[in-house]
DNA sequence: GGAAGATAGTATCATTCGAAACCAATAGGG
DNA sequence: CCCTATTGGTTTCGAATGATACTATCTTCC
């Protein structure tokens, strides 16, 4: 189909990049346009509804967000009512997150859409293959860190 | 190692953008720092030595990016004297870009440097993996630009 | 052949993003 | 205990990004 280039075409980092900015493309419009929600927004409803009680610092090492990002987005969802912030008995500095009521709603509505819309992506491809393509996408991972700090 | 939230963990989008960024800044941070090239710039450099007298417009759907990226990528890499725009008689519109010989001579130093870049995240992946991976990543491709128009 | 759209490219603007500065609180030696 | 170094979190600022508007040219169709 693509007539593209030899080299940049069969170069891994491009086609990584090219591949995962058009499917946050599609998941982050059908977020804002269902829920008004940016993806790291729902990223923090995500792990907070997992882990309640979680810390900004330990959503950031979690997600791989940058701490700035982690910051505004809970400050949007605190507006919003979806979060809350309770104090930090042990680490003043701190506070720990939990899904207010109405953050559990609309937890309990955004979750399966997500599924949903991950399914309608990736659901024409065989399991195995997914499974294998997963463990690729974490080697990779680990591997540019590693290669990243050396 | 990560003991992420479930459900954000093995979340595909999730798992590619965060793979995909990581891969990204290592690269981009080594083309910076060897040759004061952005990402856009570099692509952009690729594209034209392997097709002499491409348009800007060929540029964006080869390979994807924004027109405007493409213009700004563009016009850096004419005031840096490393690519040229002679006028295209059949629209007068566009241009016909190529290199100059700085181009080509920075082409000729950069394309193995990213060839080893790339070899030093990847080098360690047998190759009929490396296959599978790239050949599911297009097929995402194909797939979420299905969904995204639908 | 000329008016009405479409298209190549640039300029403008608002938004996003992350680096670095900053503030508050904690930790850890002396 | 302080004095310094670190860390959790926010603010600030500059760079990158992409949607939109704009200009110049081209195409179409009457």
């Amino acid at each position: 189909m693509s007539e593209t280039g030899l080299i940049l075409d069969r170069f891994i980092p491009y086609r990584l990049s090219v591949t995962s900015n058009i499917v946050s493309d599609v998941i982050s419009t059908a977020y804002e346009a269902l829920f008004g929600l940016s993806i790291p927004e729902w990223r923090v409803i995500a792990v907070v509804a997992e882990q309640d009680g979680i810390t900004q610092q330990a959503i950031c090492t979690v997600t791989r967000m940058d701490k700035v990002t982690v910051s505004r987005a809970t400050l949007a969802l605190v507006d919003r009512g979806l979060i809350d912030r309770a104090p930090n008995s042990a680490d003043r500095r701190s506070r720990l997150l939990a899904l207010t009521d109405a953050g559990r709603r609309l937890y309990a509505d955004v979750s399966p859409k997500a599924i949903e819309f991950e399914a309608r992506i990736f659901s024409s491809f065989p399991a195995d293959e997914l499974d294998r393509f997963m463990t690729m996408l974490r080697a990779i991972e680990d591997r540019a860190l590693e290669v990243g700090t050396l």
